[in-house]
RNA sequence: GCCGACUUAGCGUAAUAGGUAGCGCAACUGACUUGUAAUCAGUAGGUUGGGGGUUCGAUUCCCUCAGUCGGCACCA
């Protein structure tokens, strides 16, 4: 996946391109205004005030042909300075450009580009001419906020993506093609992964198939926090509301938090775990020697999102994190974060996602010492170099309670996804008045860290269903293997033969004796995803072996059956 | 929540300038007895997302509610 952000000569086309987008709509809306029209990842946008007029999807087709034929025309970009009075004063019909200008520091050059009738207020740079633009091509239109703010006015936005080449073009329309046929809710309805009811919206259902994947994914979790000295909770899923006003929950996100009357009592549906987590650890006293103290927790959260804001499994009102709060001394900050970071390197390597971890800084609004913070900051950066990894910092990003180091996970289409986050918290520590003994039997305040890996194990279900495009590896997938024999008179006894062999051997494997062609059989086994088929014929039956296929491959192998249970093995245990 | 589009059988879709809906897959029944991506035939399945309105008549037009999708805003 391209960043034209990130590419200079692409940058400049997709700019250019936006000014030639303005200008068609311009000839087609003459009362079109506006607003900004900058260069993003993935191409370009322009935010237009076309009044009472709307432009629709279809309407994208008419708007790319007069770009087509304005770029045929080969008009020069032209660049002219102006003095803030002289740019008022041409812009003086348009509103948004005054307040563009208006809101420039005194210093600012201001240019504008011209190109033939049209004109637009714009630093540049540009390219020579408009005839440079020639694959390009308009994505979607939708409402956007002036200035990006709820309380504004909606603008409309077009967006479009254009690249010096037909070929680069058609990749990136071939990508976004693939993408879509990727998509987890589609994948997850053909699959019986996951479903969504109206009455029940941002709140999914899994299904057997996706269940498997879902237990698969909390075992393996288990598995290696034990591996790595945690322990394990399980807090309600409802607590008292004090409980939320004592962590400040209750303060800041009560609009989005799911409550319950009972008793006189208002009771409020966890949004997130900690504040269950600190009276765990309140819950004991706490020796020097016991820390660092790593307590997970598989938590269930709800959060009432905006309804707008749903999105299959990747943004829901309830979801599972993979919680864990780690407490522990000053002076052990570092190498337990070093620790995480080789701990979480190591789950992402097992489903082939590359990462880059960024550290969100100290925000405008903050709580706890400056110096705290700087020291945190310094203590999470150098974790991150000393474990070899490149930190790329995030100014004013962290959480008003303390920084946080973000893993940005790259999936088989090069799409990046927020997962894993390690956070320092130094409001809740505060807050709970943790404590531990220390050496010399005074109580000292614990360093608190929250962390997850997946993130929540729904998006990150939804994230893998799209890197795997539905296909799963082995040791995922609903079903492993698929028996199918060639003709149920002869094979079928065979075929039982091998499936129980297998079902006692705990692989997931399906028979297929349907009284229906082996093509038939065969293309579900592809159309449904499953890793492995198994094909017993006559001269499987006669050597007593088995005879497979892996999706995607043509070759049938042909091994014993011991060796087969082998293969099996070693691909599910070692996560192949 | 906001802007826009969409919602027809389990799934994917077609249709009517307003005259009560077709097709494919899946399902079921029967025939076929099969060696690497769809055997043939038949049966059943729909108050066209819910409610309201206009009309002799609404799946189609209008209003409204809900949900979904693409963005925006939000994302502890």
């Amino acid at each position: 996946m391209i960043n034209i952000k990130e590419n200079e000569k692409l940058s400049m086309m997709n700019h250019s391109c936006a000014h030639l987008l303005a200008q068609a709509v311009k000839h087609l809306y003459p009362k079109a205004l506006f607003w900004v029209g900058p260069v993003i990842e993935e191409g370009f946008y322009y935010d237009i005030d076309l009044g009472d007029e709307v432009i629709k999807e279809e309407d994208l087709e008419k708007i790319e042909k007069e770009m087509k034929k304005i770029s045929k025309d080969g008009k020069r970009i032209v660049r002219q300075e102006l003095s803030r009075e002289e740019a008022l004063e041409k812009f003086k019909n348009d509103p948004y450009k005054i307040d563009l200008i208006n809101n420039m520091d005194d210093d600012t050059v201001i240019s504008c580009y011209s190109q033939g009738d049209f004109t637009d207020l714009c630093r540049g740079p540009h390219v020579e001419s408009v005839k440079e633009l020639k694959y390009f091509k308009l994505l979607k239109v939708s409402g956007a906020y002036w200035k990006g703010d709820a309380h504004n006015k909606m603008l409309q936005r077009i967006y479009g993506i254009c690249f010096d080449t037909k070929e680069a073009l058609d990749e990136h329309l071939n990508f976004l093609e693939e993408a879509k046929k990727r998509d987890h809710k589609k994948l997850g309805k053909e699959l019986g992964l996951f479903m969504i009811s109206e009455y029940g919206p941002g709140f999914p259902f899994f299904l057997n198939n996706g269940m498997v994947i879902y237990n698969e994914l909390v075992n393996y979790w288990y598995k290696e926090h034990t591996k790595e000295g945690y322990e394990f909770v399980k807090t309600p899923i409802m607590l008292n509301k004090e409980l939320w006003e004592l962590s400040g929950h209750w303060f800041n996100y009560r609009e989005n938090m799911y409550t319950s009357e009972i008793d006189d009592k208002t009771f409020a549906i966890k949004p997130m775990n900690c504040p269950g987590g600190m009276l765990v650890y309140k819950n004991s006293l706490h020796s020097y020697k016991d820390l660092p103290l790593r307590v997970g927790e598989l938590g269930q959260v709800h959060r009432h999102e905006a309804s707008g804001a749903l999105n299959g499994l990747f943004r829901v009102r309830t979801f599972t994190q993979d919680d864990a709060h780690l407490f522990m001394r000053k002076d052990q900050i570092e190498e337990e974060i070093i620790r995480l970071i080789n701990f979480i390197d190591r789950v992402y390597k097992v489903f082939n996602l590359s990462y880059d971890i960024e550290l969100s800084t100290r925000p405008e609004k903050y709580i706890g010492d400056i110096e705290v913070w700087n020291e945190s900051e310094r203590v999470l950066e150098e974790a991150c170099h000393k474990s070899g990894h490149d930190c790329k910092i995030n100014p004013g990003d962290g959480a008003f309670y303390g920084p946080k180091l973000d893993f940005h996970i790259k999936d088989s289409l090069g799409r990046v996804w927020q997962c894993g986050t390690i956070q320092l918290d130094m409001n809740l520590p505060e807050r709970f008045d943790l404590t531990y003994i220390d050496k010399d039997g005074k109580k000292e305040r614990p360093v608190m860290l929250h962390r997850v890996i997946f993130g929540s194990i729904e998006r990150f279900i939804g994230i893998l269903i799209e890197h795997y495009a539905g296909a799963f590896p082995v040791w995922l997938s609903p079903v492993q293997v698929n028996v199918i024999p060639v003709n149920n008179e002869y094979h079928l006894e065979y075929a039982k033969e091998i499936t129980k062999m297998l079902e006692e051997n705990d692989i997931r494997v399906k028979l297929d004796d349907r009284e229906e062609k082996l093509g038939y059989r065969l293309r579900e086994s592809v159309v449904k995803k499953m890793p492995i088929t198994v094909i017993i014929g006559q001269k499987e039956v006669d050597a007593k072996n088995i005879s497979y296929r892996l999706l995607g491959k043509e070759e049938t192998i042909t091994v014993s059956q011991s060796e087969f249970l082998e293969y099996l093995k070693d691909v599910i245990v070692n996560k192949k």
